[in-house]
DNA sequence: CGTTTACTTGAATTTCCTCAAGGACGGTGG
DNA sequence: CCACCGTCCTTGAGGAAATTCAAGTAAACG
């Protein structure tokens, strides 16, 4: 039942800088709940009768689709706001994965205050169309990229948002199994190709036998290896439809 | 060039029936404009100066990928609304499948009506939710479903958002390859899988050798087929757990 | 009527999954 | 302190699904 890994997040930025304190206004009132790891914070088709923050922690996002198989959309972070875009129902559950952190408003009162306040509209506008980016990311990922682009996506993303920029170490709350669902693979897979990317000397682990916390030891490696081209993306033309084949 | 497929679309019903007239008072004032099939309406990575209504026709809303392909997010119809949930760029690019109307605002003048109209707020949150959904259900979709279960899903929802309830007859506008970059797929796995539903009697074509046209044989076993458990949510909990474990 | 585009089909290959086993760590209870 | 257990992770062998490569057919267009 306890998560032997209830890792503690140094190197931690604050994320969302832009407009946090706007939001916080929201929620600065209500009062702190704690999630212990693996509790529920809601489950799919339940009244979405609240709007979250997460004020510390780690939670998934999820659902279960027929066959058993869990379909992770998304991980939240301190700072992050879950609820907001839909409506009646949730569409998913979330539980944590560490121990959490969360404070919760009434959908009333959210929607009240979204309507009645100039200048929250634009800060909860943007956080709905940073939702959406990342849903089409993760479209992108899913529907054309390989196992190892997959996951140096993954972690590359991680190192972006949850580390001080420069931080080579990335301490994953999250199992390999949390992982695999998240980016469409196997656990087996993720695995494997973990092990891959140590043999190639991009990344490391800081304790030998502890295979949570990863040191990225060429980080440019792993960013050409995402698949993204954000490399050479000022080659010349004829250049460019030279790139390499991509396999699908 | 010319896209030999103009295909006309007999029962189709009106879509959006909530709220619709509403979004339409933004765009009633608005002069039409026609695209023929395959002229783009905007780039990925352009400002977003505008909001567009589709009017008519049926355009492909995609992101171009490094090794040169193509990840086509979604599809566009009468009614649909673009151009919503971004800040600054457009996140991908957008070009007609038929020839198409549509019709355009100044983002300024969409934002301006949306921060004074009450009515209006909920009617366009709607539609950002219902984005959301499909993003998710995409997602799903991508991570783990096979060929099969993606097109039987795919023409599904096709059927229930583009034709009449009870019509049985769907004219695709699209081709093999746009399905294909939609599902994830590559456009022969399409064509194969295509192929075998129809050996299964599960559809067939309305005109031998024009196979842009399909009728739907079976309906219900094609809903079965979508591997969305739509059926049998009323199973008692002891059976749920014995459900027919799933590849992946 | 020839060319182009879209689609289909087959064979070989590849990637990832499945199945199976084993190892490492943390916690528990003797 | 140590043996035991459960969970998480890794690794290997074999297999399946989808991709790639390669023709080949059919309809649309000029």
């Amino acid at each position: 039942m306890a998560n032997p890994y209830n890792t503690v997040h140094t190197h931690k930025p604050t994320p969302h800088a832009n407009g946090a304190s706007c939001l916080d206004r929201l929620f600065v009132k209500q009062p702190v709940e704690h999630l212990a790891s693996g509790q529920s914070l809601f489950f799919e088709g339940d009244d979405a009768k609240h709007v979250f923050q997460v004020v510390e922690g780690t939670l998934r996002v999820f659902r279960i689709i027929s066959g058993g198989r869990r379909v992770i959309t998304g991980f939240l972070d301190a700072g992050d706001i879950v609820g907001v875009s839909l409506r009646g129902r949730y569409l998913y559950s979330a539980e944590a994965i560490t121990p959490s952190v969360v404070k919760r408003l009434a959908r009333r009162q959210f929607d009240a205050a979204v309507a009645s306040d100039e200048g929250l509209r634009p800060v909860i506008f943007a956080r709905v169309c940073d939702e959406m980016a990342a849903a089409q990311d993760q479209m992108v990922l899913l529907s054309s990229k390989s196992a190892e682009e997959r996951l140096c996506t993954f972690l590359v993303k991680y190192l972006r948002r949850n580390t001080v920029p420069g931080c080579t170490i990335i301490e994953l709350p999250m199992t390999r199994l949390d992982i695999a669902d998240y980016l469409g693979l196997t656990i087996e897979t993720v695995s494997r190709t973990v092990t891959k990317l140590a043999n190639k000397g991009i990344l490391g682990f800081e304790n030998p036998g502890l295979r949570h916390t990863i040191r990225i030891e060429r980080p440019g490696m792993l960013a050409q290896l995402t698949g993204d081209g954000d490399d050479h993306e000022d080659l010349p033309g004829d250049l460019l439809a030279l790139r390499e084949p991509r396999r699908h």
